[in-house]
RNA sequence: GGGCUCUUAGCUCAGUUGGUUAGAGCGCUACCUUGACAUGGUAGAGGUCAUAGGUUCGAGUCCUAUAGAGCCCA
């Protein structure tokens, strides 16, 4: 057997194992009916990104539940994927042709989108060769895609279904313009940034009077398009101009003065002009008062015919300036103020978004909410953090319908088609829309030219993904999913409209049992939720494109490896807050995974030493010749295993990873490889040694399997050295179980006794400088009731760890001379240190050590002097302080005495 | 304007339902290459838990207000 390097390499192991697991078919899952089956739904990424610290985070998530799943006996199956991403998919592609000098209309229709398919085929697939690099276990078999052939069945029949339902229709709406890309965007592609514009103060005239409405805009091309004036009706300086008219400056229009809740009386003057083609706002207020609604745009936001000659054709800009400055002349300019306000731009071009009004496709929402709020009001969808239920809940209550068409050439296009009279329906195929209009098979059909927002095809995801809208065995088994793990800043536009299509759309569908499915268990698309974290830079800033904050993380794999960025961020994830990353964190992976490989390194070396090149069987716990320190780490072993299951159950993967670094760094390597070292270097026989070194190499056996959802290469690397494993992988092996029988307080507290009487003999040593090669002798009076056999037993412990020579137990009570001393449970320690010993150092650990004490004893007299606290506080709460006071003062009291032996 | 979150060591953060002398990692100081590991070991320094009230026998933990930081919605 070849020994280990020394110190750990990722790419030795890292790609080799990757490609053992998925050569062996290991991360695939199939209907298996003897299993409970655990199921995560990729949130699909993006064809046109590459990964990002996000993506890293939160695939590691998901990665390390599906492990741990797997391990413990279920079904786990991960579902990949990737997401069409309309508009950014059409911009890159669009880009690429620009570089050839062509447009897409160039190419037409047909061409462009064959383009975009190369594209995707060339470029599409790589975030998932990187999602691999970090180690994800998806079933690989089941990788879908958004506009794949299934999902765009999906798709349709999700459209054709609703459009029959009525819960679709065609609508004049203000939607967000992107003028560059002519197409509507939707909330979420709109980025608002602070913007230094203009407050422009503008005169009416009040028809009948010589008084004027005053109004502030920030953008008064759009007065070309006002239709009213508005006031809010409490306000008592307007009561009587309501009913009147104004008169429209530069267009001469009349416009009704009206009174709406909406207006905000100490804004400006409050009158607001009121442009119901134009703004969202005073959209809802048309319709409220049903005003006309005069559009002024075109599709490229040049002014259109419907406003004075003298504007039209001009662009949305230039107008702005020539409509200021013909106010100014006319005299109808009050004022101009700066003013800073959000403007909202296009996410992919920045291009100022126009609120533009349009005829667009929109999903009723009211109908698909109920449920879906219902079902995460009774928890039968849990959020992690709980906290987002009250933001799901408000946006839920107060959702607005969905505008699901966009004006571009990449996507499910609409399947909606016009017969040559006009009439038209919704259908699957052209012969099916036939059929639906009362068309003959000669009849020519056109077909709706829009294509469907992404999410459109996204919010099928948990279904479509499985098999829908057949009915197929996979869908009754992995569907309802288990966890969806995602980023809170799509709670809407994803999480909760899947929670609506699942509800809607498989209920009937055989579920698990192949009945039909009635309950609100059988369909949800998940049962839990985790939103994770958002990753800034270590300035807390968040990580962007622009700045140049956002590290490559493959980058960092090749750094520091994939192990070690799992567990570093894991490590640094709290639930629900922001973690700060810098690549240099990645060290705490580094050199845990270090750790944990010389741990393993120093395990082999002995086995070679001990047994030769034959193999060890450590598939069974050996359980002769335990001593204090084998209980122990049994006893911790047990524990750990308990509190990382309950941890992760409740989703705090920070804790889960601190309980294994905690458990493999400090119990396993920093005390038990050392105690152990008492045994193989000892004088025991060499079959005990076996047996001790053998139990050894079960323990981290067993910490590798716990490790291993988190660290999945360094593990499988180790597990396979330590011995023969016949083809078997660490990631199909079972994940320990807690077993109460080890779990022991008698001996974690007699193991804690030892531990302490180490520490204050490390203090002494450190606080007297004594070097770390000089030996020392030690005298020990016990306190009443402490066990002398532990030093007895245990003295090569003290003898390795502390560097003791010897123990002797003092009997009269005599103080020795010129020793240094501590108090340990009472008992009293002695290190006699003729001529070594620094009075001065010594006096000063003492009195420290006695001042701590004496704060102590401070605090704890005075709740006792506290006559309520003593009536009032709980019976074993009061003991305890009497205890603890009772043992503070004694302890003092031997710190003082032999204090005054220095002085 | 409405809602949510955060403020604990120089830095980044833990701290479960209120009850030991408030913890960890990094950084810092000193010592150490001792037969797994210097990506390491041992010891040490460092905190009036943002502020002010309140509830309670008891508050880092619960409540209110204030200040500061951030996010979401309108």
């Amino acid at each position: 057997m070849q020994e280990l390097p020394k110190a750990y390499n990722p790419k030795d192991v890292e790609d080799k194992w990757y490609e053992y697991w998925e050569a062996r078919n290991l991360f695939h899952a199939t209907v298996n009916n003897d299993r409970t089956p655990f199921t995560v739904v990729i949130p699909p990424p993006n064809i046109t990104g590459i990964l990002t610290m996000g993506h890293v985070l939160n695939n590691t998530i998901q990665d390390v539940l599906v492990r741990w799943k797997r391990m413990q006996g279920f079904e786990a199956c991960w579902v990949p994927g990737t997401d069409h991403a309309g508009i950014a998919t059409q911009n890159a592609v669009e880009k690429a042709l620009a570089k050839d000098g062509l447009k897409r209309h160039d190419l037409g229709r047909e061409k462009f989108v064959e383009r975009v398919w190369q594209w995707k085929e060339q470029y599409g697939g790589t975030i998932i060769k990187q999602l691999k690099k970090l180690g994800t276990s998806c079933d690989w078999e089941r990788q879908r895609f958004t506009m794949d052939e299934g999902l765009s069945d999906a798709v349709k029949e999700v459209f054709v279904r609703m459009f029959d339902k009525g819960l679709i229709y065609r609508g004049k709406y203000i939607v967000n313009w992107c003028p560059f890309h002519q197409t509507a965007l939707s909330d979420d592609e709109v980025d608002h940034s602070e913007s230094n514009g203009n407050l422009w103060h503008i005169r009416y005239p009040i028809e009948g009077t010589n008084e004027f409405a005053i109004v502030a805009t920030t953008r008064p091309e759009t007065m070309l398009g006002d239709t009213a004036i508005a006031v809010n009706p409490r306000d008592a300086r307007y009561k009587l101009l309501v009913g009147k008219h104004a008169v429209l400056p530069l267009v001469g229009r009349k416009l009704r003065i009206i009174a709406d809740d909406y207006v905000d009386e100490t804004f400006g003057t409050g009158m607001v002009k009121v442009t119901p083609a134009h703004d969202p706002n005073d959209f809802l207020i048309g319709q409220r008062h049903n005003l006309e609604q005069i559009n002024i745009l075109d599709e490229k936001g040049f002014l259109n015919t419907s406003v004075p000659h003298q504007y039209a054709g001009i662009d949305r800009f230039q107008a702005r300036k020539k409509v200021v400055q013909d106010l100014e002349e006319q005299g109808f300019l009050v004022k101009v103020e700066p003013y800073t306000h959000n403007v909202g731009k296009c996410y992919r071009c920045h291009t100022v978004i126009e609120p533009y009004l349009s005829d667009q496709w929109f999903v009723r929402m009211k109908p698909l909410a109920e449920p879906a709020l219902r079902v995460v009001r009774e928890g039968k969808v849990r959020f992690h953090p709980q906290r987002w239920e009250k933001v799901y809940d408000h946006w839920m209550t107060n959702i607005r319908d969905w505008c699901i068409s966009r004006q571009i050439w990449w996507g499910h296009r609409i399947p909606v088609y016009y017969a040559p009279d006009g009439t038209s329906t919704a259908a699957r195929n052209e012969d099916e829309a036939r059929k639906k209009l009362g068309l003959d098979s000669s009849a020519k059909l056109r077909q709706d030219e829009d294509v469907l927002d992404t999410w459109f095809s996204s919010w099928l995801w948990p279904f479509s993904i499985l098999g829908w809208p057949h009915d197929h065995k996979d869908l009754r088994y992995f569907n309802p999913t288990d966890t969806l793990v995602t980023g809170p800043d799509i709670i809407f536009f994803w999480v909760a409209r899947m929670i609506m299509a699942n509800m809607e759309f498989m209920q009937g569908e055989p579920g698990h049992d192949g009945h039909p499915r009635t309950t609100d268990e059988d369909l949800v698309p998940f049962k839990d939720v985790y939103f994770t974290s958002i990753i800034r830079d270590a300035e807390g800033r968040k990580m962007s494109k622009s700045l140049g904050n956002s590290p490559d993380p493959l980058d960092v794999i090749d750094q520091y490896g994939a192990d070690a960025l799992r567990f570093t961020i894991a490590f640094l994830s709290p639930l629900g807050q922001d973690v700060l990353f810098s690549n240099d964190k990645c060290e705490i992976g580094r050199n845990f995974a270090n750790k944990i490989w010389n741990a393993g390194r120093f395990l082999l070396m002995n086995k070679a030493e001990l047994f030769g090149s034959g193999d060890v069987d450590i598939l069974s716990l050996p359980e002769a010749h335990l001593d204090l320190a084998d209980r122990w780490i049994l006893s911790r072993l047990h524990h750990s295993i308990g509190h990382f299951n309950s941890t992760l159950g409740e989703y705090h993967l920070n804790e889960s990873s601190k309980v294994l670094y905690d458990f493999i760094w400090h119990d396993f390597c920093d005390w038990y490889v050392e105690l152990v070292k008492t045994r193989l270097y000892g004088e025991e026989p060499a079959e005990t040694k076996k047996v001790v070194l053998t139990r050894a190499l079960w323990v981290f056996d067993q910490a590798l399997r716990l490790l291993h959802p988190v660290m999945p290469f360094l593990t499988e690397e180790l597990w396979q050295h330590l011995t023969d494993r016949n083809g078997q992988s660490v990631m199909r092996t079972a994940f320990p179980t807690v077993d109460e029988r080890w779990i022991d307080q008698k001996t974690e507290d007699e193991m804690s006794f030892v531990q302490n009487v180490i520490n204050a003999l490390r203090n002494i040593r450190g606080e007297n400088n004594i070097a770390p090669s000089k030996e020392i002798a030690v005298q020990v009076r016990l306190a009443e009731g402490t066990n002398e056999k532990i030093f007895q037993t245990y003295d090569k412990y003290l003898s390795k760890l502390a560097r003791v020579s010897g123990i002797e137990m003092l009997t009269s009570s005599a103080k020795p001379k010129r020793a240094s001393s501590a108090v340990v449970d009472g008992s009293e320690i002695f290190v006699p240190l003729e001529g070594l010993i620094d009075v001065e150092a010594e006096r000063g650990r003492l009195e420290k050590e006695i001042a701590r004490l004496q704060q102590a004893v401070e605090a704890t007299e005075r709740k006792l002097a506290n006559a309520s606290f003593v009536d009032r506080a709980p019976k074993e709460v009061v003991e305890r302080e009497r205890e603890k006071l009772s043992s503070f003062r004694t302890t003092i009291e031997k710190l003082k005495t032999n204090l005054s032996q220095h002085s």
